[in-house]
DNA sequence: CGGCTGCTGCCGGAAACTGACAGCGGGCGG
DNA sequence: CCGCCCGCTGTCAGTTTCCGGCAGCAGCCG
């Protein structure tokens, strides 16, 4: 067993156990000499491990989290970011705070231009059911930047075809839209769900980045609002 | 540097060049000769790293994300946990599959016995900033097992006092409500928050652990409805 | 005091990491 | 076809790190 293996099978040891453990008794299941043992538990506090240790009691990990080293893929960065900005926006105070300090660590290690892009391809609401097809088809556009056919029904009645680069999903004022620039009109809109007839992928992509065009958009618009 | 941070160091590293970079710059740029890159490339990709090496051309990290080691407080784990659920209740199919997926990762690496105790102090529906007080008196009773005092008005209009456990907090048909044993009735109760009056730490110790507790409501409660 | 435990310094042997060299296979431009 | 670049593997010494054992100090408790 590799070193760090063996360092992640000592903290989840003292997930284990709850009481203080000796380090004996902790050297013994790793199966390594207690000199080793130490020098482990140094290395782990070094990297920010809260375990503290009491003479004649033995040690103990602090009820705090230790995350082990997981991979995570595109998607599911999206999930827990989404996540995390929902609480930052719902849960109660102390834990919005919690929740942006979490978002801040986790972009901090992100890839620097991606940050956005992951990021914003966002919704933030309850969704009904059936919409949840047309957010998949989205999302799935904007992460391929893929320009989407919007069959739409403006408020006055007016049925319209257009084409549009999706920019984010999003939840406002009790309605689900969608924010895009539209090709007919030059300029970016926002379509409800409950007025688009049907959207199609065109297999197309769309002429600019979605880093640039969420950075357009959010310059355009009230942001705060909105999210 | 030790190996360990050079590892970590390679992975920013190619996350900061989106193109793909070949192994001789990467490794003037680490300070190591080639051979040892690669060795280190095969660690990565052993770990399950999304590494993709092409003769010609280079190294990518493949747009999956590689968590590097990081320290998340119980507050912390509490907000990733809380906004997993969420997006797994209200994202796209696609998402919210994802989002379950994340959870197992992250409850296969918790605790034993915290998993229900963290994950299960949640709340996951729209909250009125003026019950986010409460939100956050009843998260902290339950995370310190303590009995609180309420004041409450049922829907005949009659008020009590009680002293209760409280178990969860969570959001159903319209309204935010706290689930928890009543000392009073000597059954579990739910209440609706715009109906508590007052609600006081009594900086006693309820009897059961909160996780025994959460198991035996989790018996008593159609849990699908609530959650 | 003695016993238990955490913690540190030191030392020699074992294990790993590292760099250099050689060689294979595949793509690309001449 | 060749030569070149690049990823990738094997081998092999030299170096570094790791590890176990030993000794010793400090704090706690009966």
């Amino acid at each position: 067993m590799s070193r760090s293996e063996r360092l992640l099978d000592l903290v989840q040891t003292l997930r284990r156990h709850r009481r203080p453990v000796s380090g004996r008794a902790l050297a013994a299941e790793l199966g390594v000499s207690i000199r080793t043992l130490y020098r482990d538990i140094a290395t782990l506090q070094g990297q920010g491990a809260p375990i503290e240790g009491e003479a004649g009691l033995g040690y103990v990990l602090r009820p705090g989290f230790f995350l082990p080293p997981l991979m995570f893929s595109e998607d599911e960065v999206d999930a827990v970011i989404l996540g995390l900005r929902f609480v930052s926006r719902r849960g109660d105070e102390q834990l919005a705070k919690t929740a942006e300090n979490v978002l801040a660590k986790i972009e901090a290690v992100l890839p620097a231009g991606t940050e956005g892009a992951a990021a914003s391809a966002l919704l933030s609401g309850p969704f009904d059911k059936s919409t949840a097809g047309l957010v998949a088809t989205i999302r799935k556009a904007i992460r391929a930047e893929e320009k989407l056919a919007l069959s739409y029904t403006d408020k006055k009645g007016r049925s319209s075809q257009r084409v549009v680069w999706p920019v984010v999903v999003g939840y406002f004022q009790g309605y689900e839209i969608m924010a895009a620039w539209c090709e007919t009109r030059g300029d970016f809109r926002h379509f409800r769900f409950d007025r688009i007839g049907s959207v199609k992928p065109t297999g197309l992509r769309m002429p600019k980045r979605h880093r640039v065009l969420l950075a357009e958009w959010r310059l355009n618009e009230d942001l705060d609002e909105l999210l």
